[in-house]
DNA sequence: GATGAATGAGTATTCATTCAT
DNA sequence: TATGAATGAATACTCATTCAT
């Protein structure tokens, strides 16, 4: 693929994720989607089969990006406090989720973009919105193992419980433009109180 | 309105819960609904001035059955153990997700939806699916006077890192479908490992 | 056809009058009619066969109040002075334009509507809106043989003259709401320039 | 707009405004309009933004070729006899007519219209359909100068009684379809009379 | 590669008309 | 007679996709 084809894809990818993200996957036009990209309607079945292709691109690039930061927490087991690493942690959940949890929106309206959904997840190196679970639960594993954690604690519910937080959160948020309320307030109180039930005691 | 206007106004909003629920807000087509009540188009609007207001219907009607259970939980402080109540509310919690979580998706694809929403909190008693938070922190608070909970735990957080465990279980599950995780086994062990954190110790 | 249904029957044409002179034939809806009526919809099926049925009870009723004027007029003949009675003829004409032209537009819409039209004048005893022509060119014919008219003028054109004058101010006028300009102060004055070109010099 | 674009979008205009017509604006349908046209209902939707746009450029279009020959009149004052321009005058309104007054009619059916003919008048040199009054009072003042017009004629009410006559007529013949009637043997009469009242005396 | 005009299947909504009560 | 709920055909408009240039 030439240089300029190269651009005009990520061009489309980015406008479309815009598009996906403000009005989900139903209501985005190709139409605005191409204006946003500066380029023509016709252009984009230059580059995807259709549709849900492009979709499926967005989510994969979006991802992609984002999950770098999770999956390299295992390696921080025993580094600084067990709670600033999670706190790090969380942080970037948020992130990602404030990014992929518009698309996944948009995405359960339809049915057969799960298919677009999976093949996007192999194309990745992480994995769908699930995928933080796994690292998180190795983390917490290997802090056990390190004797900063309890050893009768369930890494894996554990590693649910601190998850849950931030994915909350974001979902949340989402809703509190309508009503105004917001969850940034509880998320670290939240995260200490999980924290006092795993950590060792004093 | 008649007997006879009154049943069919039923059997729109039931089908179209169903439909909105698989299709989303702006896939679901009138054609769809009105077929799956057994009626014809035009009678949908008779009933209701357009899809917006038919969505706000269902919306009410979900959030309105569903959240008795979760406004009564305060009343249950001092009641069997701490633990019990909390895994009954989590439960309760994860019904009603389980119906409103997909018209919630199914909104966000329309940003002119949530008028249509907050429309329907109003109605209904309790309000949107941030509600559970408040009845869940009052019932924490009852405890803690009670002396169930400790005293330095903040409520409003505990709630919080309650309440995203269901909730972000809800979700998780509804993308299991695709991806074959199921997050069920990890609920119970989450829940008590906040309980850990601010149950009064043995 | 007993009082009461006799009423609803006039309410309802009054009712359909003031909406097809408002809307149009194909704008006017049966709803419409039968909330300013103050009966349902159905009742209109009692007592007309359909909408165009309607429109053509409205139509005659229209005509056949207001034509006497217009056909009394030959029995003015050798009375006043013969510009009174045309000046007199014009203003009943503009009346009877004026409620008659705007339903004559709203069927201009449909060609079908014809049939209502035709029918309602043989039920009416003087005509068409192209009724008017005819016992204004008699009454002119009879002030000739008075004479008060000229030999040499043709009647029926003189008529014609005369009549297009009403008929051209008043859809000129319903144009005007828009425009701003009005017919009305030149009628008289066009009136005069014709009779100058008819009567018997002094 | 490319030069296929040109193309279509003019038979567009054309069949749109044969359908107008003969229906008027409320009973055309689009789709009638885009077989007609011979391409499909869509491509109405990239020509105009929508059914009262396309009525727009029907006005406009019917209007600006069809003023000319009346908004040149006035400068005919002088030449060949009073007569032979009124009469050319005439038939040139009658046609105008004959083309606009179905739109006109068309376009009474719909308020909302008004503006779509509004914006059709200030796009063509000459006016709407009320235009033809200045340049034809224009034209009589002129001649009233040169002495061939009687000094106390009021050339406005002149001009009004003039063009009443071929305005009534078409009207008139729109309805004679139907009733049998022609207005077209009593027009040349009807001008002669009204000549009769302006020219200076032999 | 890129364009944008054209397509045509699809969708929400309206409305005259029917009919059980 | 009167009602008003129900009907279903009709209609303006949208939008993903195709294809000639």
């Amino acid at each position: 693929m030439s240089q300029r084809g190269d651009t005009t894809k990520h061009q489309l990818v980015d406008a479309a994720a815009a598009v996906f993200t403000e009005r989900g996957f139903a209501r985005a036009t190709t139409r605005e989607i191409a204006e946003r990209a500066g380029v023509s309607e016709g252009t984009i079945y230059r580059h995807f089969t259709d549709k849900r292709d492009l979709f499926g691109a967005v989510f994969a690039s979006r991802n992609a990006a984002d999950f770098e930061a999770i999956t390299a927490l295992p390696a921080l087991a025993g580094t600084k406090t067990v709670r600033e690493n999670l706190l790090f942690l969380i942080e970037a959940i948020q992130d990602v989720e404030r990014e992929v949890a518009p698309l996944r929106a948009a995405a359960s309206t339809d049915a057969d973009l799960a298919v677009a959904l999976v093949s996007a997840r192999s194309a990745s190196a992480a994995g769908t919105a699930v995928g933080p679970l796994e690292p998180l639960t190795h983390y917490l594993e290997a802090e056990q193992r390190l004797g900063r954690i309890r050893v009768d604690v369930d890494c894996a519910s554990a590693a649910f419980a601190l998850f849950a937080i931030p994915f909350a959160a974001v979902t949340m948020n989402r809703l509190a433009r309508a009503t105004g309320a917001s969850a940034d307030n509880y998320m670290v109180g939240a995260v200490d109180i999980v924290l006092r039930g795993i950590l060792m005691p004093d």
